[in-house]
DNA sequence: GGTTTTTATGTTAACGTTAACATTATAGTA
DNA sequence: TACTATAATGTTAACGTTAACATAAAAACC
C-alpha cells in the first residue's frame, strides 16, 4: 500500500527540487515551460494530491470559514447557507458547519473548535439560550473576523447582516390595523435574541403610531416554535370575551401556525373570528386551510451579503464594521382578512 | 497587536520546555500535578488556543470529515444533515460542507477540494448528472474512508446508506393495487441516480406480482423536481381517455405535487378520478387540497448512520463494507383513495 | 548506601508546504 | 569576449505541534 504522494517524490521522481515543483503547480512566474508541464504531468500520473493542511500552516491562512448555526431544520437556514455556500465557493473557500442546538454551552465550544481550527472568519446566528457575550468577545480577542446574520448582537463591533425585523413587524402590523382591528395581539419571541426584540417593538411601534393602546395581557411570549404558538394562543382564548384580540401578529410562521389550530380547535374561523399573520414564509404558510399573511426573508440573500461581508473582513482588516439589513416583502393571503370576501383591502 | 499566543510562549512564561506544556494540556500521564496545573491557568490567563493545523499536520489526521450535498435546500438534507452533525459531534469531528448543486463538475471539485483539506472521510449524496464514477475512485485510491448515503453508488466498494427505496416504491404501489387501480402510471426519477432506477424497479415488481401489465407509455421520467412532474402528468392527461392512468405512482413528494395541480387546473379530482402517491414525505404533503399518501424517510436517521459507518471505517480500516438500508414507513392520506368515503381501505 | 525502577522533564526530528535568500544558467549588451 | 541583467532553479528556515528517544530527578528496593 504506497502511502500518499507529496511534493518531495514529484520532485525526486523528475530530479528537481521541492520548490521548483511548488511553484510550478501553483502558476508562479520564473519556471520554464517545458519543466512547468512536466511537474504538472508527472504529478498528476503519480497521484498528487496537495496538502491544504501544510500550506494553511505556513501561510497561516486555511480559506475556511465557520459557520455556526442554531438550528439547521428551520426553513430559514438552509436557503441561508445556501447563499453563504455561494459566495464562499465563488471566492475559493470553504465551510465548516457547527450546529449550536439553540444551545449557548454548544455554541460556545463550536466557537472555540473552530478558532482552534484555524478558520479565517466566523459567520453565526446566536443560540436562543445566549445570555452573555463572552464567548464572542473572546473569538474577537484573537482578531478571528465575526459576523452576525439573521439573529444578531450588537454593540460589540461586529458587523450584522439581518432583515428589518422592526420595520417588517411594524409593517405587517399597521396592514392588520388598516383591516379596523384595534384590539391585537402579539406573540412574541424570547426578549434574549435580537430578532424577538426587533419585533415586538415594530408591533409596539406601530400601534402606537395609528394611536392604539397597548395591551400587556395581550403580549404573550411563545418562542420561535409551533408548540409555544399553541399555548400562548390558548391563553388568549381563555381571557373574557371582550378582552380577547381580533387580530394576532406572530414572532414567525411556526408560532402562527400552532396559534391557528388553537383557534380552530376552539371553532373559531381565519378570518373572521380572529385574523393572524405570521413572519418568515415558511413553505407551509400558503398551504394552510386559510393560507397565512406573512412576512418574506429573503434568507439566500441574507447568507449571501453575511458571507460577502465576512469575506472583506477576512481580505482586508480595515474593512468597516456594518449593519446590513436586507429589506423583506409582505407577502397578503387571506389570514389577514383580505380575499375573504373576495376582495382585498 | 499581539499575535497569537503558541504553546513555546506558554512554556517561555514558565521557563519549561514544550513539550511539558503540550503534556499537560492534553491530559498525558507523567506530568506533575502542580506543573499541569500551572501550565492550565498560564494558557488560560495568556489566551492561549491551540493549533489544529499543526497538530493535524503531526498527526495526519484532521479529525474533519467532508460532506457532499446535491441540493441543501431539499427537505431531506437538513434533517439528514443534523443526523451526520450530532454523530460527527458526538464523536469529535467537524463537517466541511459542500454544495454540488447537483452538478458533477462542482461535484468533483468538492471532492478534490476535500481531500486536498484532508479530511479523515468523506459523506456524499450524488449529484443527478453524475455518469461515471472516476472522481469516487479517485478518492478511494487514496484510502480516504468514503460513505454514500440516500444517493448511492454500488459496485465500486464502498458503504452505503439509504431507505428500502426498491421495497417502499413496491409497498406503495401495491398498496395503490389494492385499491384496485389497473392503469398505474409511474413518474420516474433520473434512471442516472441510484434512487430513481430502486423506485421504478419497486413500481414493476408490485405490478408484476399482482398480475398486472406495464404500460410503457406510462412511464415518463419526470426527475425530482415539481416543474418536472406538472409536465409529465400534462403528458399523461393528453393520453385518449382510455389510455390514462387511474392512479399515479411519483418518484418523490414534489413531483407529485407538480402532477397534482395538473390533474385539479385539468378539472379531475384527486382521488376520485386520478388517484396519486408521492415519496418523502415532504412537510408540505399533509397540507395539500388533497392529503398525500407518501411513503416517509427517517432522514435524520439515514444521516447518523452514514456518519457512524464512516467513523468506524476511519478509526478502524478493516471495517467491513456495507449496504446499509434503513426502514421506511408508508404514510396513507387521502390521496390514494383512502379515507376519502369515510374509511380506510 | 548504592542500585534499580519509576516519574518528570527536555531534546531532536518530523509532518508538507512556502518565503526569502542564494546560486547557477541563459540571454542580452557593449 | 567579457560583463551585466534576467530567468530558472536550489537551499535553508519556518509555520506549531507531537512522537520517540534521552536525560535528570525522585522513589523504591535489598
Amino acid at each position: 500500500m504506497r502511502k500518499r504522494i507529496t511534493a518531495k517524490q514529484v520532485a525526486e521522481e523528475l530530479g528537481i527540487s521541492i520548490m521548483t515543483v511548488s511553484r510550478a503547480l501553483n502558476n508562479r512566474p520564473n519556471v520554464d515551460d517545458k519543466t512547468r508541464e512536466k511537474v504538472i504531468s508527472t504529478a498528476r500520473r503519480m497521484g498528487y494530491v496537495p496538502d491544504h493542511i501544510a500550506k494553511s500552516l505556513v501561510l497561516q491562512k486555511t480559506f475556511t470559514i465557520g459557520l455556526v448555526v442554531p438550528e439547521i431544520t428551520h426553513s430559514f437556514f438552509p436557503e441561508a447557507i445556501r447563499g453563504i455556500e455561494e459566495a464562499a465557493y465563488g471566492a475559493g473557500y470553504q465551510l465548516i458547519l457547527t450546529h449550536s442546538a439553540e444551545d449557548s454551552e454548544r455554541e460556545n465550544k463550536a466557537l472555540q473548535t473552530l478558532a482552534s481550527k484555524r478558520v479565517d472568519g466566523i459567520l453565526i446566528s446566536t443560540a436562543e439560550s445566549v445570555t452573555d457575550y463572552e464567548s464572542y468577545e473572546s473569538i474577537m480577542r484573537l482578531k478571528l473576523p465575526i459576523v452576525f446574520f439573521d439573529r444578531c448582537v450588537y454593540g460589540i463591533g461586529a458587523s450584522c447582516v439581518s432583515i428589518d425585523d422592526f420595520e417588517s413587524a411594524k409593517k405587517i402590523t399597521a396592514h392588520l390595523i388598516q383591516h379596523g382591528y384595534k384590539k391585537i395581539a402579539h406573540l412574541s419571541g424570547p426578549s434574549s435574541v435580537s430578532i424577538g426584540r426587533a419585533r415586538i417593538e415594530g408591533f409596539k411601534n406601530a400601534m402606537d403610531e395609528n394611536g392604539l393602546s397597548i395591551n400587556d395581557e395581550l403580549i404573550i411570549e411563545s418562542g420561535f416554535h409551533e408548540a409555544g404558538g399553541y399555548e400562548s394562543m390558548l391563553k388568549l382564548l381563555q381571557l373574557p370575551k371582550e378582552k380577547q384580540p381580533q387580530a394576532v401578529v406572530a414572532v414567525n410562521d411556526p408560532a402562527a401556525f400552532g396559534a391557528m389550530n388553537a383557534i380552530l380547535e376552539n371553532g373559531l374561523r381565519i378570518p373572521e373570528d380572529i385574523a393572524i399573520v405570521g413572519f418568515s414564509d415558511d413553505i407551509r404558510a400558503e398551504l394552510m386551510p386559510t393560507p397565512l399573511t406573512t412576512i418574506r426573508q429573503p434568507a439566500y440573500e441574507v447568507g449571501k451579503r453575511a458571507a460577502q461581508k465576512l469575506l472583506a473582513h477576512i481580505e482586508n482588516k480595515d474593512e468597516i464594521i456594518d449593519e446590513i439589513i436586507i429589506k423583506s416583502e409582505i407577502v397578503i393571503r387571506e389570514s389577514c382578512g383580505c380575499y375573504s370576501d373576495g376582495k382585498k383591502i
